[in-house]
DNA sequence: CTCTCTGCAAATTCTTTGCACCTAG
DNA sequence: CTAGGTGCAAAGAATTTGCAGAGAG
């Protein structure tokens, strides 16, 4: 099950903005707030890591730098990166909330993930995003976003369930 | 926002399985189970309802009938349901679960979403769902199922926002 | 210095579970 | 009769929040 397992993460990388923590330093600085150590730390990790992570995986991480930092922070920090603009939450089989690097325009992406081992694959197909514009459309809908999600079996996997 | 509003639910039916509570009635035989009053007045509301309710709904529609219905019988009624491959759960942008009555063979069907007044429209488009293999094919993927949902603005937001 | 942040623990929200009584088969 | 089911209340799991002390600007 995808649930509680490892995560192998996608090996293929997607258009990332210039200077993440410039964006937030400078958000930051406009809204009245502070650019604290944990702010830094937390961002600093998650664009690191390259996406898909639980807050769990996320806080981990940033304890091996500092073990003080609370999950509180962590939730927190999301939750403003995801104001500026510079992440997302996303919510595949599991109940985690997973965040990733938000997309530049032009950048979106949807998801291939391995039930089985975890795998997520990221992928972009122009044909389908013309397509899902056509059926707004004609259903009288204006998008703003969305989310396509193919749940089954990567190669691996496949390939390892023949032989046992 | 999605999150807390009365919901108007889609206004056209997919394909149905024939008869629900016979097919409950025998799978709960065939399990050594037992096909009580609260199954099947919960079966037959969520039936009846059409899709997309949260629990909390399908409870508040089974209490009109019977009040004693507890919260917990409806949760583990509809996981029941999901067993024996009547319903199934689904997530949009809120924090619950919804279910709806399971797909048939190439009965399945994608959403557009309202996030200003909760509707919400089911399609179906062949084009996109031939595309979505062909790009698993090109991962080397086996789909098992998939997900996707349009959030937007439909048609009778879109006028009342222009209006305001 | 001041106002925001942080860590902690308690609170929330949705969902699951243990248990004593109840009921379908 | 006798599993299995139900209602209730308590437990879990993920996330949020109140508060008092810490720290950025």
């Amino acid at each position: 099950m995808l649930q509680d397992q490892p995560e192998r993460l996608m090996d293929h990388k997607h258009g990332e903005i210039e200077d993440p923590r410039a964006v937030l330093k400078d958000y930051v600085a406009k809204q009245g707030l502070k650019f604290t150590r944990q702010r830094e730390l937390i961002a600093d990790v998650f664009f690191k890591a390259g996406g898909h992570l639980k807050v769990e995986d996320l806080l981990e991480q940033v304890r091996k730098v500092d073990n003080q930092v609370s999950l509180a922070t962590v939730y927190r920090t999301m939750k403003l990166l995801t104001e500026c603009g510079l992440a997302s939450p996303h919510r595949f089989g599991d109940r985690h909330t997973r965040y990733e690097p938000a997309e530049q325009e032009d950048e979106h992406h949807d998801h291939l993930i391995c039930t089985t081992c975890g795998t997520i694959v990221e992928f972009y197909n122009p044909k389908i995003e013309a397509l899902q514009e056509q059926v707004a459309k004609d259903n009288g809908f204006r998008v703003a976003h969305h989310r396509m999600e193919l749940y089954g079996t990567c190669r691996d996997c496949q390939e390892k369930k023949k032989k046992s």
